[in-house]
DNA sequence: AAAAAACCCAACCGCGCAAAC
DNA sequence: CGTTTGCGCGGTTGGGTTTTT
């Protein structure tokens, strides 16, 4: 036995809004709020419509603060970040785009977003299997250039481990630059957020670290005095245009593609 | 120019949760 | 307490619009 439904369906209009009933709507809820209930209000309202009809369309459509039009870069950049880590948690990642509801974000994910990503991480995956960089046993004294390949950025060290799911859970100082200049060590946790790659005549791991240096992770408050890590999650809604963030990004997204969902 | 395919997005649906009863 | 009710969420769909063939 199913749900009893909200609302006799034959007795209310469905399909698109007319002016006339946004206008409706519009001025119900200017001059009387919504009440609380929405089931209540399409009746005193005078709309032949379900009460969730109502509140869908006042709040992904009439409600003022409403933000119509494409999206801007960063807003991209913000949904890739929190999608990665987040998932399909829409009002989440909404609620950190003012104007933006669920819907639209939902919407722009699956219309434009999730091709863009798909596309970004075929060429990746490209230019890895066209330009080893390095082998094993050779701790890495050039900048591999996979990141120059790759505008998410994402943070690669090469080590002399094994692979997953073997690989040892240590704590390693790896060289490594994002300008092509040696700035400072990272400090780099080899575990199972980092991903190894066997492509048989050369090796390499990925480490999908904060891709900041041991002094940008103490200032950003991603660690505190102690070195307790935010959780991902945290420290991407809280820094979510960040390396830290757009590394999250590839690494998830990576790790499906190697050992599926996890 | 017409048909087909792809794209886009508003709207619907049903479920889970929590507040009210 | 258990039950009912309404809200909010995420998945999905219908159909209008645009692009491609």
């Amino acid at each position: 036995m199913g749900r009893a439904p909200c609302c006799d369906k034959s007795k209310v209009k469905r399909g698109p809004w007319s002016p006339h009933e946004d206008e409706i709507l519009r001025n119900y809820i200017r001059n009387n709020g919504t009440g609380g209930n929405w089931i209540s209000l399409p009746l005193k309202a005078g709309l032949k419509r379900c009460g969730k009809s109502c509140r869908l369309r006042w709040l992904n459509y009439l409600r003022p603060d409403i933000k119509h039009g494409s999206f801007s870069p960063e807003e991209d950049n913000i949904i890739f970040n929190l999608y990665s880590n987040l998932g399909s948690r829409w009002s989440v990642i909404a609620s950190k785009l003012p104007g933006r509801t669920d819907n639209d974000v939902k919407n722009h994910w699956n219309t434009k977003l999730k091709k863009k990503l798909l596309a970004t991480m075929d060429s990746c995956f490209t230019n890895i299997n066209q330009t080893p960089q390095a082998s094993i046993s050779t701790p890495s004294t050039t900048t591999p250039n996979i990141e120059a390949n790759y505008d998410l950025g994402f943070s690669m060290a090469i080590q002399d481990h094994g692979f997953l799911p073997e690989m040892p859970s240590i704590v390693d100082v790896v060289n490594y630059t994002q300008t092509g200049n040696y700035t400072a060590p990272e400090y780099s946790s080899v575990s199972n957020s980092s991903i190894a790659v066997d492509n048989n005549t050369w090796e390499f791991l990925m480490d999908f670290g904060p891709g900041f240096t041991y002094d940008q992770m103490m200032s950003t408050g991603i660690w505190d005095n102690n070195q307790d890590q935010m959780s991902f999650e945290e420290a991407v809604i809280n820094f979510p245009t960040s390396s830290f963030a757009s590394s999250a990004v590839c690494h998830n997204v990576i790790s499906n593609k190697f050992y599926g969902n996890y």
